[in-house]
DNA sequence: TAAATAAATTGATCTATGTCAAGAAATACA
DNA sequence: TGTATTTCTTGACATAGATCAATTTATTTA
């Protein structure tokens, strides 16, 4: 983990493209660039995040990693994975929560302080909407998986997952199987046998890329909020709007 | 359900108390009263939200309800209890998210209209940044929530609870028990059991009220959250420092 | 205040998923 | 390109917590 302080510029257009920077003109993001501080980590670095240690916000230039809480008996929650392009605001966790960051693959991070924020949030009113924006969409994805975990069972999970990521990601598993066990809490083992019982159902995954042996197989594991973009959702196509 | 539009002035001393309108100005709130709707349900009323039907923030003015996920086979999941002074902003969720509120006592809330939020918002940055620490709580409870039930067993879940409310309500339970074993993502009858476990540590409820045999067989089931609410924090006497 | 209704407890049993161990497949490395 | 290492799969078994059923206790309501 080192801070790289040359040329910033490059990151404008980076920015400037993200929806937290949604109607804000390149000038003002332009006056940020002295501000942010680019962090890198490799790949199986493990931080612990707290607010006494590292708040404020964090943009994930390139890389991957995966918000995680463990308990005394050592097992893992992924509470959150988080990719290229994606927003971790700890800053707006509580002041004691504790978690800890694992990163997947080597990542760049560009860090945004408490301060930077705040001071933005009150003079922009486009930087706080896109803040607030983005606090929802963590509330949405929040209760989505507290829904996926407590009231599907494991080969429900996996088939939710696999309908979500085969639309915005055109059918390719995006992490591990292992992690995804995790994520979606359970053993890769269960995962394992999710995937058998889903292959009965003419659901596959062959070499990373998933597989729909007529093609809609996975529609009955879709529901409203993944399937709002998906091309046939709401159409008379769609299982989902069709019983 | 029925709206009363009479005489509003009542609402402008329990707006201007909640965090929501913290460094407001009363004559701004004021200003909101003519916009706001007052909406009464009675106890057991069951309403659908998805933002088609009933976007906006609803703020509790007394009484108590339960946001609910059911899936098909009828399993039931309590996302948030929601109690007087509370805010529920289903204009922050996603437009497909679809829930249920179920009301548990007779309630009144108060509705603002999404655009009179967003009004709101833009106008003025004290609001703004109140919005942004409403939804961030939202957040911190859920990934509480999201740990509470991934990484405890029964047992530990309703002390966890217990200690919370210990810190902040004195001692008594605040819901009932079934709807606390919903809440708790468990049966009634896994409650029970958990509950005589507890017993065996010092840890009863009797006629609601949370009772410990020397005062303080709950700290071994707080945390850094929920104990920043409690008078030992930190202090020597806290357990959770004194590892 | 009694009867009716709802909530909580207890015991017996069932089941989904975890754990452990061994082998197969895939990926990394040299 | 083959060897080493990691990841995935499969089977056997264990277990926490669910389900079902029968009481008991508490709360309404008449």
């Amino acid at each position: 983990m080192n801070a790289i302080p040359n040329n910033k510029l490059q990151y404008l257009k980076f920015l400037s493209e993200l929806a937290l920077f949604n109607d804000i003109q390149d000038q003002e993001i332009e006056l940020l660039l002295p501000l942010i501080k680019v962090i890198n980590y490799q790949k199986k670095e493990v931080i612990f995040i707290n607010v006494d240690k590292r708040p404020g916000l964090y943009i994930t230039l390139v890389g991957q990693f995966k918000l995680i809480k463990v308990n005394e008996r050592g097992d893992e929650m992924i509470i959150r994975v988080v990719s290229d392009g994606e927003v971790i605001s700890s800053m707006h966790f509580s002041q004691y929560y504790e978690a800890s960051a694992e990163f997947i693959k080597d990542t760049t991070l560009i860090h945004l302080s408490e301060d930077t924020v705040n001071q933005l949030v009150k003079d922009n009113s486009s930087f706080a909407k896109n803040i607030i924006n983005m606090l929802a969409e963590n509330i949405q994805s929040l209760m989505m998986t507290a829904e996926v975990w407590r009231l599907k069972n494991t080969k429900e999970r996996l088939g939710w997952f696999l309908a979500s990521v085969n639309n915005n990601n055109l059918g390719k598993l995006p992490i591990s199987k292992s992690l995804l066990a995790s994520y979606l809490g359970m053993t890769p083992e269960s995962l394992s046998r999710a995937l058998k019982k889903l292959s009965s159902e003419g659901i596959e995954i062959e070499n990373n890329n998933i597989v729909q042996r007529t093609g809609n197989e996975l529609c009955s594991y879709c529901d409203k909020v993944i399937g709002s973009n998906c091309n046939v959702f709401g159409s008379h196509e769609c299982p989902l709007f069709n019983q």
